[in-house]
RNA sequence: GGGGGUGUAGCUCAAUUGGUUAGAGCGCUGCCCUGUCACGGCAGAGGUUACGGGUUCGAGCCCCGCCACUCCCGCCA
């Protein structure tokens, strides 16, 4: 190693000491007779003083025609700043090193976009970012970044091994198992036709790693998915993958408190309060119409439905005939509403098959509404004390089945939320952290279009136990031993206590998802042969990586915390990913590309 | 698959809403400058307004198409 510091090492303690210091030329100052450059490496930067009185012309010169991130070598000797050129901004702001000489290790070519002022890099656009990821990633805030995911992949794996658990790899070439997200296939080119597929998670091969008594495995595991992308969905991604022997849901919550604790506490020395806060899946839907619900902020939903059973208000009368539910919520201080952001909200409803959206707005001492002149008085003094009506509030209503209804308000909570941020009427403290568990989950939905039920998690879920016999009666009514971990209205992760009975497997399989009893065979045939020979009671969670990542970030979008991310094409800019392929590969592959790639 | 937004100098953004030669800051090039740290000063170069059509006397601006990026819905067992 040539250097003898790094560039966020040096104190005032070090004045007098002959230093080597390398890294990037992160800012020039040329001041004619003396020439300042910021040396930055990742830790830190350091400020080089070329002074022409005691360097030969040729170094001087050479040093004053470098172009920013150029990458350097310099051997000096550091001494104080002269008072009153101190800067306080940078931890080594005591000091500077006077170079002695240079070597250029590699000159850089002019930038594409500015690196080092963080306000005109923040700005860049993201497309640019990507095309040069590397310059990207040298920016002290990306760093930052990749230097937390890491810090908190590291502590994860101590604290599971002190929890007693294997980290176990699980193949990422596997079998194509179509239940479920799209998958990435793999041609097999030893056997035409046959293919396999990246997995979208290790589910299957964690739990035959407890019938093999393993008891306590993880993995930091890449997963694929090959659907369409968000700010918080990439199609390669990473969870940290639970399972456990001989446990019920206690221990998961349990653990993955402990978990997060540790994690909060290495990556922004905050003390997270456990255990987390519970709630059902009904009650999230109740009051926050999401099962993700983010409890930093209020405006809940309030159900009004016996208020207008047989209302004269025939919309909100007539859903409550039909077995609907009337939901209301208080959007504070959003009278102001515009006409737009209504309209926006009415979109919402719509594009959940109500036919609008009804709404007061409380002004001027009056409720401006096309629909309360319906309203008797006793429906009116329900609504202002159920909802602590108030100058200047909005209420948004929504008549329709219970789960639309709560969704439909459910999502406008949100918009509202976003529309009251953006006026700082809502101040959220970025230091806050609500956790909670969703848990009761039902087991199951029915999908009229198929005419059948399909599993609300996956079919490996057990049912809470008093509820199987309901499988085959009632099986709306079954409860899954599923729990998602939320965290500020993300969903952080979920699990469940799986199936470990061979005979119970298959009746989900076969009966509910009624997948013919020769396909459950051929895809989940080897699981269920597992089963019958000493599989344990098991269970398991997975919580997703990149988007803990992002939210210790404090960035709401996880490529911000991946280093090499796609597009929302999927596509890798900076290396032209996926790209053709040669015709003898494919020749090799058995491939034939039948529609034509359009010409570049 | 659907809907919204964006695309103007290397970067970030303007352009009086269809009107003369498309501007600014940063960056870049040259010159000046011995205490800067967003150094400063002077001068200069740099544009197929993403791309292809169309309307118009005239298009960065309007219309059609197309590409890229982005946000959302669907999708994500």
């Amino acid at each position: 190693m040539k250097r003898t510091h790094h560039c966020n090492e040096l104190r005032a303690s070090d004045a007098g000491r002959a230093v080597i210091l390398t890294g990037w030329v992160h800012s020039r100052r040329d001041l004619g007779g003396v020439l300042f450059i910021d040396l930055r490496d990742r830790e830190g930067r350091t400020q080089t003083v070329f002074d022409p009185s005691d360097l030969p012309p040729a170094v001087f010169d050479a040093a004053s025609k470098l172009h920013a991130e150029s990458v350097i070598e310099i051997e000096g000797k550091v001494r104080n700043r002269p008072e009153g050129t101190r800067n306080a901004k940078i931890l080594t702001g005591e000091v500077e090193v006077q170079v002695q000489s240079m070597t250029v290790l590699n000159p850089s070519a002019i930038l594409p976009f500015q690196v080092d002022d963080p306000e005109v890099a923040n700005k860049v656009n993201e497309e640019l970012r990507l095309q040069y990821r590397y310059l990207d990633l040298r920016r002290p805030e990306m760093m930052r970044n990749l230097r937390l995911r890491s810090k908190v992949a590291i502590a994860t794996r101590s604290y599971m091994d002190d929890q007693g658990f294997l980290e176990v790899e699980t193949p990422t070439l596997f079998k194509s198992t179509p239940e479920g997200a799209r998958e990435f296939l793999v041609p097999n080119r030893r056997e035409p036709g046959t293919f396999y597929a990246l997995p979208q998670s290790p589910q299957q091969f964690k739990q035959i790693l407890m019938v093999s008594g393993v008891e306590r495995y993880f993995q930091l595991a890449r997963c694929y998915r090959d659907e369409d992308l968000r700010a918080d969905r990439q199609p390669e991604f990473t969870q940290v993958d639970i399972e456990m022997s001989f446990i019920e849901r206690e221990d998961i919550y349990a653990l993955i408190e402990g978990l997060l604790k540790r994690v909060w506490k290495t990556a922004l020395n905050m003390d997270i309060p456990t255990p987390f806060k519970r709630i059902s899946f009904e009650e999230a839907l109740n009051r926050w119409g999401i099962d993700k619900p983010d409890t930093r902020f209020g405006m809940e939903l309030v159900d009004f439905t016996e208020e207008f059973r047989g209302s004269k208000f025939g919309v909100f009368g007539n859903c409550v005939a039909g077995g609907g539910v009337i939901k209301a919520m208080n959007a504070k201080g959003l009278a102001g509403a515009t006409q737009g952001q209504l309209e926006t909200m009415t979109e919402y409803a719509k594009s959940f098959g109500a036919k609008g959206l009804a709404f007061i707005k409380v002004e001027n001492g009056e409720w401006k509404s096309p629909i309360v002149k319906f309203f008797n008085d006793a429906e009116k003094a329900a609504l202002t004390e159920k909802l602590g009506i108030e100058q200047g509030d909005l209420i948004l209503f929504a008549a329709d089945q219970w789960l639309n209804a709560c969704e439909i308000l459910g999502k406008i909570r949100l918009y509202c939320a976003e529309v009251l941020k953006a006026q700082g009427k809502l101040v959220i403290d970025p230091a806050r952290f609500d956790f909670l568990w969703v848990v009761e989950f039902p087991l199951l939905g029915f999908d009229r279009e198929m005419n059948r039920w399909y599993s609300s998690h996956h079919p490996f879920t057990a049912p809470v136990a008093e509820d199987i016999p309901l499988l085959k009666t009632d099986p709306k009514k079954v409860r899954g031993q599923h729990y998602d971990i939320v965290v500020n209205g993300v969903e952080l992760g979920g699990g469940s206590i799986r199936i470990h009975q061979a005979d119970v497997q298959k009746t989900i399989f076969e009966e509910l998802l009624q997948i013919p009893a020769e396909e459950t065979q051929l895809r989940f045939g080897y699981m269920l042969e597992a089963f019958k020979y000493g599989a344990p009671p098991h269970g398991g969670i997975a919580l997703g990586f990149d988007r803990l990542c992002a939210i210790l970030c404090g960035t709401t979008s996880i490529r911000d915390v991946i280093a090499f991310p796609k597009t929302a094409k999927g596509t890798c800019i900076m290396t032209s990913s996926p790209s053709a392929v040669t015709g003898r590969q494919l020749r090799d592959l058995h491939i034939e590309v039948k529609a034509a790639k359009k010409e570049a």
